[in-house]
DNA sequence: AAAGGTCTTGCAAACCTTTTCATTGCGTGA
DNA sequence: TCACGCAATGAAAAGGTTTGCAAGACCTTT
């Protein structure tokens, strides 16, 4: 198939210089007659040589090539994060290699062992983690990672493990959410979650908790398998099912956008309004969020900063530059029409710093 | 940074043996005595060697790395091809990079030089992509990457270009919605198009223009520059503005179900009710359209089976096996509420060959 | 007992490039 | 004119693995 393969040898014999010379005109031009470049260059014009990155890469100990961890490309998030992460990596000259790690399955060493094997420029670790049964686990196998590459996370901190961390604060996101249900009237919530990203639940569910309890807001909490629309649907019939109807939440936190998106069909089949009957809201503003009906108010995290920002600590851990940093960001609560504020919705946003949109 | 970096040679060495035997015990260990194979497997463990896959892809001419080249992931069908192409990859034991190539510009010679000097085991490509000013360059620069890798793509089929192609049918599958929408009385239906995907588009207009002709359905072309929700909602309230309400579509095909979502809403904001004021129907069902209000109907591409075959003939085609074929599948009818098929949907449905959902 | 196998192992070449070091040639300042 | 510095170039090593070839060891068959 490679059926023209020809080397920089080749080239240098055609040129009538040396492999080495061919070398210096291709890459970083120091020292070299401007003839003889240009008689170079036009060797390999002429046969449009390519020199070999692997050859490169072998000898210079750097693959250029970046890999991402997360366990599902079809998620709006993980998409997001992900593009905004190859376009940071491809502006630099770099190329990403995605590996996935499904939501229920911990990183093995063999997984880790693929990894090293690849010889990666580094690694950006993205979702959030099933916390293995003993939690030094994880950080132990992370830590053998690194010894490897550099390594930047996007998921909740991960304990006893020395690396750049990058992500939303979802506790405060979700508190700003009660506090805005809150706000509306509302006393009794619900936090409708699922069991697979244990870590990244588990921070909602800690700001939902919290700030219930200190707004005495009577807090209900059902948790679902997997965070699909289809979930999201069968839960809320499967929640409210099972309460009487005076013991009914006024309103609805969901986990994510896409259970949220099932969350409002389940509802509507069930014949309820929204806001009306019941308030809704997501907690991870996907593209399809405004085009619901209606529109979903929601947490925005802004995935797309969020990889690019990695990405870009990653490229610098590589070239061991300094200003590595961990850093966790501030959801915008975006005001839509599914959590009842339509009319006083400006007023509103504006109270917790979101944006009505 | 990679502080354990030692070599076969060092496994070799304190194992008492050639490297070549640590070789072969790693790789198919073939005559190589149970004695030795332990040892050396013990102090690979003790030291958690990890093979330099650089290394060996420099000599054996396989990087076990494959190329996917799609415009934008964080749309749903790209994702979903490329999530599947990943797993169908990862089952062979290779790895899938990706390489984007933005929706509006052409292959260049630069570009195809990157995918060379990756030295890839082959590459997917994955779009529609814009037909160059002269058709023959794109088969020409596609011509020139084939000569040092086998290629797959999935796309309308490139003229002149000889390599597999895995495609939907969209032709077809447009005129089965003209077709269905045809049979519930619809005598004017427009086609909301993008110009982005001018490929895929075309062919998508093609099969309109000829069944309305065939059915005698009055058509209505109407362009937008991008294919985004945003797009989807300005473009029909600029369609119907511009249209006196006697001469308004009764009907709407919109080129794919990221338009239509923003579609929808756009007609919601109108006040126009859906299906009753106007049917709407999508062209490439994606996981929220199912969740729609109403629900929309539209056509699958199975963009999974897309992402698996694909990649399964590239990964045959490296391989050298023979198999190579070259399909175009067809696109199913997902009969929902956005056409006002709901009463008779399923006799509808079985007639088009559909499901009614 | 000799000849011929089979199984195991090591040697060394090969993969293709980059980079260090040395060499050559030329110009310049003393 | 001599010595010195600098620009341009080449030779060769290095990077870590796989694999063809050959050799050695051990066993079987006649």
């Amino acid at each position: 198939m490679a059926a023209a393969n020809l080397t920089i040898l080749d080239i240098a014999k055609e040129a009538g210089v040396s492999p080495a010379t061919v070398s210096r005109v291709l890459s970083k031009h120091t020292n070299v007659s401007p003839s003889t470049a240009q008689r170079v260059r036009e060797v390999v014009d002429k046969y449009s040589y390519q020199p070999n990155s692997i050859a490169r890469g072998l000898l210079q100990r750097q693959s250029h090539v970046l890999g991402i961890i997360m366990p599902d490309i079809k998620h709006p998030y993980y998409a997001s994060v992900f593009s905004a992460a190859q376009r940071e990596a491809g502006s630099a000259g770099s190329v990403v290699q995605l590996y996935r790690l499904a939501y229920n399955s911990a990183i093995t060493d063999d997984f880790i062992s693929h990894l090293i094997e690849r010889r990666l420029d580094g690694a950006l670790l993205c979702g959030g983690f099933i916390e293995p049964s003993d939690p030094k686990d994880l950080s132990a196998v992370l830590k053998h990672l690194q010894q490897y590459m550099p390594i930047v996370t996007i998921c909740p901190p991960i304990q006893g493990l020395d690396c750049v961390n990058i992500f939303p604060d979802l506790e405060g996101g979700i508190k700003k959410e009660v506090g805005h249900l809150a706000r509306l009237g509302h006393k009794r919530i619900a936090f409708i979650g699922a069991t697979q990203e244990t870590r990244s639940v588990g921070e909602r569910e800690l700001g939902f908790r919290m700030e219930a309890e200190r707004l005495s807001v009577k807090p209900v909490l059902h948790y679902e398998n997997i965070h699909t629309p289809a979930m999201g649907e069968s839960s809320v019939q499967r929640l409210l099912g099972s309460l009487p109807r005076s013991a009914w939440p006024t309103a609805l936190i969901v986990v994510n956008d896409l259970m949220a998106l099932g969350v409002l069909k389940g509802l509507r089949r069930m014949g309820l309004r929204v806001p009306e009957d019941i308030a809704v809201v997501g907690s991870d503003n996907q593209f399809f969020s405004e085009y619901t009906d209606p529109p979903l108010t929601t947490l925005d995290l802004n995935a797309e900063e969020l990889g690019q920002l990695s990405m870009r600590q990653l490229l610098h851990a590589r070239d061991s530059k300094p200003a590595s940093y961990s850093q966790v960001r501030d959801p915008m609560l975006i005001v839509r029409e599914s959590c009842g504020a339509s009319l006083s919705g400006r007023t509103a946003a504006l109270l917790e710093g979101g944006v009505y949109a």
